[in-house]
DNA sequence: CCATTACGTCAGTTCTATTGACATATCCCA
DNA sequence: TGGGATATGTCAATAGAACTGACGTAATGG
């Protein structure tokens, strides 16, 4: 039985037509991520939550009242997306709404004491896996991988990003 | 106004609760992911296609002849799930399937010409986006990417794999 | 005063993935 | 040879996460 198990898929090989496609990264970071993210996804589960919701906790629990427009920026996901999973998010008081003091149209986020523990305890596990993997490479290696990861972001500008994605958000 | 913008969340902050949640790379797998994965979203939405299709595209171009039960293995989802993808690409031609010679209940998956194309369109696409990310890295920087995300997956064992998981699939 | 902004919400749709239940053809062993 | 296991396909229902489009409300600020 030709049984494509996953090693096949291991070794390095990289055609060259031209661009030199990087097939082994590409695979590499499907992987890499579909593992790192279903640690996080099992536990949600057990809470009724989802990809969704982990993501907004780790950003509110980072940027302690940041806004819902700074969410949706951050998210680049639309209102109507974010509206959902928020509302979950703070029925089940693992976040918190406070009116912004400057501008009371504003609902400044916080995570609850609940929301505090749950993000924390997904850091721990996803962490576990970053570590644990860190621990397998060179001594230098962390560094170069925040240096790649970086760089395959598309940054917002400094400026002008609220400017640019005003409309539709 | 708080704005929020993605800066003020690139600063690596560590916080020390025991297990050094490495929050920086937690968020930085997240907009990294997002970020290739987007590049190809966007070619693969001309021809009606989605994330899922690219998979199967990409996996099968690698493997050429490999089994359905193969593909499901590699990208652990159900055959009904499979199903409706796979479909697709074959009535669109991008895929195509042969009876196994020595087992002729297995339908062997080739990309057509047409499938080969589009995956290597996309590939070139998620290729310069590594490659540009890599040119700003250190020299060697390629090597302890490749192996962080390799020590990042959970490969299956190499043997008894498909014992495990036989049922549900 | 009024346009703009911040936020919320209703309705409908798409895509990916799930569980569960069956159907068919083939393989292979007792 | 007969029957259980395997490989594949399919129907139906559901869930999660995203989208577009259209409104409504309240607060800001020139």
């Amino acid at each position: 039985m030709s049984d494509c198990r996953a090693d096949d898929h291991r070794a390095g090989v990289v055609d060259a037509q031209g661009q030199r496609p990087a097939l082994d990264l590409i695979e590499l970071l499907f992987f890499a991520y579909r593992d790192f993210v279903g640690d996080a996804d099992r536990r949600l589960a057990a809470d009724g939550f989802g990809r969704a919701h982990h993501r907004v906790l780790h950003f509110v629990s980072r940027n302690p009242g940041m806004t819902v427009a700074g969410l949706l920026d951050l998210l680049r996901i639309t209102k109507q997306s974010l509206n959902r999973v928020l509302k979950e998010l703070l029925e089940k008081d693992y976040v918190a709404q406070r009116e912004g003091e400057a501008d009371r149209r504003q609902r400044l986020l916080y995570v609850t004491d609940a929301g505090a523990a749950l993000v924390h305890e997904l850091a721990v596990l996803q962490s576990a896996r970053i570590n644990r993997a860190l621990d397998g490479c060179a001594p230098g290696a962390r560094i170069h991988v925040v240096d790649f990861l970086e760089a395959m972001v598309d940054w917002p500008a400094p400026e002008g990003r609220r400017a640019v994605t005003r409309e539709k958000r």
